[in-house]
DNA sequence: CGAAAAAGTGGACCCGCGGTACAGATATGA
DNA sequence: TCATATCTGTACCGCGGGTCCACTTTTTCG
């Protein structure tokens, strides 16, 4: 890796952190390049300004947690053959994992955004959607291949049901920062998982 | 002590609808000023500073989405006597009233206030808490009232379960933002009401 | 009606922050 | 070694939040 790609890595640690701690506005450049112990005339050498860092960290975010769920449901696949009973073990793995982060889970880059809309340019909101629908696209077909094989109990759309899963992640995180506990969050991923366990398995 | 009271309320409003479409830091005190016809002086007459105008809109918010849950959630108890069944109806209500709305759910204050942590102060936070702590008591108790008399089919904790109104709600918003379609909220309450017939009705 | 209190106005000023401009310095790697 | 990448330093701008304070206008109420 050259010098400039470290540093602009340094740079991006420092604001998501900052960030998803305090919000976007909250965060300032000069605590920033103070932290990374450069000067404001490289920060500006990295980002043309605040919303191209704002682009690249939620780029960075989108992959890492696309990544993140290829592995998770990908070994909770090829924990059991069927597909419910797979997605079961993959949502349970996905609540251990985050109740086992040290603190309260940092909170969705993309949730951060989307509270401070006009801030940004309308890259920021492509992005953001764009993410979202992979996410719908991806439990879709898993639910999809379930639903071939099991009939459900009651009448839900797939596309709901596979946007249920960004939306319990978007609200636990919320609700887990709000009531300032973290076991909120893998809770409701673990209530998310008894309802597709009652739908499909009755 | 009227007519304060009136440029008081224009302020607020005018703050609170600019601050739901594009977050609170883009939304500047001079801004509110010219739309309310006041100068800067009148401004801070009213508000020490603008953390007290955003503990006032908060208290409003709260109060507001409390008294509209007690009428939602008390007509539908008016239209059925059975706790689970009223319920049912509440939230098919809750969701209707999500999809009537005129455009896109402008967003929750608290969910604002949430993701940009640190720009206030503890009142905010503790303000959020509360709220958050006081519809989990209203949901709990309906759900005991619930559990009492239909066994449930998985084994949940009701104060999770409780949870899982706020959850969604948030949730719910934050999908419709990202997505921008304003019948994902609508769809993420009745999903929680499905989940909530098959748990307890099975 | 008139006086006191409430509800503003006007304007000068400060500071932090995002951002610009640009010349010069240093480091790095082929 | 030399070009290029990676910064530094300095000076400056505008916006927005916020302060101060003297002053004026409007309400309210006895």
């Amino acid at each position: 890796m050259r010098k400039g790609e470290r540093t602009r890595s340094k740079i991006m640690d420092i604001a998501e952190t900052a960030i998803l701690a305090k919000g976007f506005e909250a965060t300032s450049i000069e605590e920033i390049i103070e932290e990374a112990e450069i000067t404001k005339s490289g920060f500006f050498y990295h980002f043309r300004d605040k919303n191209a860092l704002a682009i690249a960290l939620l780029r960075r975010y989108i992959d890492r947690e696309e990544a993140l769920f290829d592995d998770l449901f990908g070994r909770a696949a090829d924990l059991h053959e069927d597909p419910l009973h797979a997605f079961l073990i993959g949502l349970k793995l996905f609540a251990e994992m985050m109740g086992d982060l040290p603190t309260i889970h940092p909170g969705c880059l993309i949730a951060v955004y989307c509270y401070n809309e006009r801030l940004y340019s309308g890259d920021i909101r492509s992005l953001s959607q764009e993410s979202a629908l992979a996410w719908r696209a991806r439990f879709k077909e898993i639910l999809e291949e379930i639903a071939t094989k099991y009939p459900s109990k009651d009448d839900v759309d797939l596309d709901t049901l596979a946007d249920m899963v960004s939306s319990t992640f978007e609200g636990g995180i919320a609700m887990s920062k709000i009531l300032r506990d973290q076991t909120v969050l893998p809770k409701q991923i673990l209530l998310l998982r008894s309802y597709v366990k009652l739908l499909f398995l009755g």
